[in-house]
DNA sequence: TTCATACTTTGGTTAGCATCGAACTATGAA
DNA sequence: TTCATAGTTCGATGCTAACCAAAGTATGAA
């Protein structure tokens, strides 16, 4: 009973339409203002702004001012986890009628997950590091080996950075789509970083959608092949 | 805001006290009449009949018929790990006041997962039988090793039927207490079957927690450290 | 200071839905 | 058949919460 209440208010946090809305669009793992985020709930601000505090009380997202501006994010990994799973179950129970149309395989080969990149390119990212002993995969937990530091490294990323935080550098996230699992934490994130600053991929606006570019793409294969 | 959408109408099934209370109550893995889960929620009878009604419609239970009997049972391992994951926020964002108590502790220890163990006892589990070969840890994928069938055989699982099954042997599955994998998929379930047929675990009664026996214990340990 | 923008608070309306009692259906037992 | 148990359907009630408009607060710009 006190697990089936716990359950109840977390879930009832998402339950609402415009509430999802807003968590979706977090999802793409960049801040946004209560205007933003009434936009894409469709409502009015104060509708936002009540639900925005709902959501905020509960722990699921984290605010920080910026001027006049308010910021939304969500409050964690955790809680981008569970979106991610909830949707799972939602596109397992959901395709009764609809073939997936354009949009969906765009997201199922490249999509942002939070901060870091899912789909099928994490998937076989993923899959290639491991392969290559950049990183050691050890029951539920990912490390980084000496041989992946050096090469990220390389790469342009701040492992020490890295190392020094709190937030674990390698973490495996399950991905919906493909139902593999994907490169999370500081690394995950570094490097899609890296990957957008190289122009290797593009982020359609107002999705979640990650596009490589005919170089990038080139780029990538290169990278994973020879990692 | 279709992804918005998605989330809401399955993220509102849960979002009710009632409903998350008979879901809970499944989580044990054993399927419930529908009085049972009524007196599980603390409604009464036409409540509990809308609510199972609601929920079977949304995908997320199963319902099969004996005599006058309804069975309903969670409709598969996605939905728990769901569940599961939602717990995890709780969990993570609850104990603001609260302690863990020693019903706490004993769902820590050893609990049942949909059909598998759980907890602290299901992780040591996942680490001992990966450390001897018993299973092979490939990416997300885990899969029964040759050395493992032969191992498993000779402990009393029938293992051949299990692999013509579609359902797979060997799943790793996210434990919220531990933030670990533990065992799941047909092995997991057949060894905790196996572990209450010899009587080395107990359930407790209207919950989660798995109580060892003492020679349970023993044995147990012993077979971590031989496997 | 004055105006504009970003957001919150308040107040009031509305809609949905969780709930229960009572009546109805179906299965099993006597 | 008749009675009992298990469950569903129906109708009515009441509460919650989602919503918006309008007024209020806070920050930045002119």
């Amino acid at each position: 009973m006190k697990a089936g209440t716990d359950l109840a208010q977390i879930a009832s946090l998402v339950g609402d339409p415009a509430r999802a809305n807003m968590l979706a669009a977090l999802m793409g793992g960049t801040a946004l203002t209560a205007s933003e985020l009434a936009m894409e709930a469709g409502v009015t601000l104060p509708t936002a702004s009540a639900h925005l505090a709902r959501l905020s009380d509960g722990g699921l997202l984290r605010m920080t001012r910026q001027g006049r501006h308010r910021y939304y994010a969500l409050a964690g990994h955790q809680v981008a986890g569970m979106l991610e799973s909830i949707m799972g179950v939602a596109a397992e129970l959901g395709p009764r009628k609809v073939l997936p149309g354009p949009r969906d395989t765009a997201m199922r080969e490249a999509r942002i997950c939070y901060d870091h990149l899912a789909g099928e390119a994490g998937v076989a990212m993923f899959d290639a590091f491991a392969a290559r002993d950049l990183i050691a995969i050890e029951g539920d937990e990912v490390n980084l080996t000496t041989r992946g530091a050096i090469y990220f490294s390389g790469f342009g990323l701040d492992i020490e950075a890295m190392l020094e935080k709190r937030r674990p550098v390698c973490r495996s996230c399950l991905d919906w789509s493909v139902r593999r699992s994907h490169l999370a934490g500081s690394l995950g994130a570094g490097l899609l970083d890296r990957f957008i600053a190289l122009r290797w991929v593009r982020r359609e606006k107002d999705s979640r959608v990650i596009r490589f570019t005919p170089p990038g793409r080139t780029a990538f294969e290169k990278l994973l092949r020879e990692a």
